[in-house]
DNA sequence: ATCTTGAAGTCTGCATACAGAGGGAGTTCA
DNA sequence: TGAACTCCCTCTGTATGCAGACTTCAAGAT
């Protein structure tokens, strides 16, 4: 379960809360804990070794973040997203981050720049082994640079946030398919190589085209079905 | 204060945890909580005659929504927000909502067009009598019903989402300008037109237009100082 | 056979108790 | 005078208690 070493809560610096929605969330983006299956506070405080208190302000978090549903006066299940969700949030990144990768070059920092490639490799080794899970770690780290290197933080928090919205469907994303992952990771090189010549257009451009090969990956993916 | 006649908590059908949410959000919206201002759960419960446990959950949200910032083992504390903001907030909006009114134009039913012109023409009444309060109700009412004619509904709720995170900014915002008040209201008309005829394009004009109008009105009022 | 009713058990929403952290005033020491 | 320390008070983070709502399942009524 996800509780597997449940010690760590005392050895971190975390907040009961903070331990709580973590493994929550991990538990979510894993499939351990199913869609549609009921979160009960009093069963996860039990799992977790803590009280009611903290999970239920976990619960609440991951409910605003659209990765639990919650009805009124019952009891908090895991969120069910369809394929649609996916389009969804792929229109709006389509949106969002190809205007983040413009404002991006404008302003990054050589160390920035230097901590993406950095990552990017990173990118490219656990691409190579096949390696999810890793590999989602380090595609978080890559948005996090973009974040701090972004002028308009608001814009990058959002792209990150509707991210996380679906990334414990990253089982039905085009990441499940190695020969997608490995492009995939060549996108970003080149969006990387794009932000090294500061041009706001050619990042831009870069981005898109990284939006636009997901999105067509993902729409050949099901028509597959 | 905001807590006038407390009584109502108990008349609605609203949870403590609402109830406390919308109190603290109008709180914070029209100014009676300042920014900066801690909001001790304490001191929020008292005011509100409910306990410590609704109160910090309702604080949780405003924290996630933007409205409030946590620092860990501190108290909460209203949002300091800045122009730079609204302009963050102005510039992510001109990426969405152009894009939300083409895919609102598509798929609108006639029943959706009428219920929009009935909010706008209310708020061509509020704008005329500048009742900047009621104004903001509708202009609320007005991108509900986008949101749900959009098809993609994670996009209007992003919107919406957006415009509540710097809502308590309403009075450094445009609309204290009586004339920009209405140049507005009809910008929402010029949409709603558009709209009407279904044309995509046209809509995503409309509304680039009036984004684009917000934000030059915000700098021309900022070159001001 | 199906609908109604009801009783037990569970769960949420809320209140409250408690411990530890943090901040401030006053005091002591340099 | 100023720096540091201590005590006190308040506040947050967490645990727990309690009442009402809901579910469930089965027995009884129609």
């Amino acid at each position: 379960m996800f509780f597997a070493n449940r010690m760590d809560q005392l050895s971190q610096d975390l907040t009961r809360r903070e331990f709580a929605y973590t493994r929550i969330k991990d538990a979510i983006r894993n499939s351990q804990l199913k869609p549609g299956e009921p979160l009960t506070e009093t069963r996860l405080s039990k799992l977790l070794g803590i009280s009611r208190t903290p999970v239920r302000e976990a619960l609440q978090q991951l409910v605003q973040e659209g990765l639990a549903e919650s009805v009124p006066g019952h009891a908090v299940t895991v969120a069910n997203r369809t394929i649609q969700d996916l389009f969804d949030v792929l229109h709006i990144r389509s949106l969002l981050e190809p205007e983040q990768a413009r404002l991006v070059a404008e302003a990054i920092t050589d160390e920035q720049l230097e901590a993406l490639e950095t990552v990017t490799e990173r990118l490219v080794r656990t691409a190579q082994r096949h390696d999810l899970l890793n590999w989602a770690v380090e595609d978080a780290a890559y948005h996090e640079i973009l974040k701090e290197a972004c002028p308009n933080r608001l814009l990058s928090e959002t792209v990150i946030q509707l991210k996380t919205r679906v990334h414990h469907m990253a089982n039905i994303d085009t990441h499940t398919d190695p020969a997608r992952l490995k492009a995939c990771t060549e996108e970003h090189w080149a969006v990387v190589e794009a932000l090294k010549t500061r041009d706001g257009n050619l990042a831009r451009e870069a981005m898109e085209a990284h939006i636009d090969a997901l999105t067509n990956s993902l729409l050949r993916r099901i028509s597959y079905r």
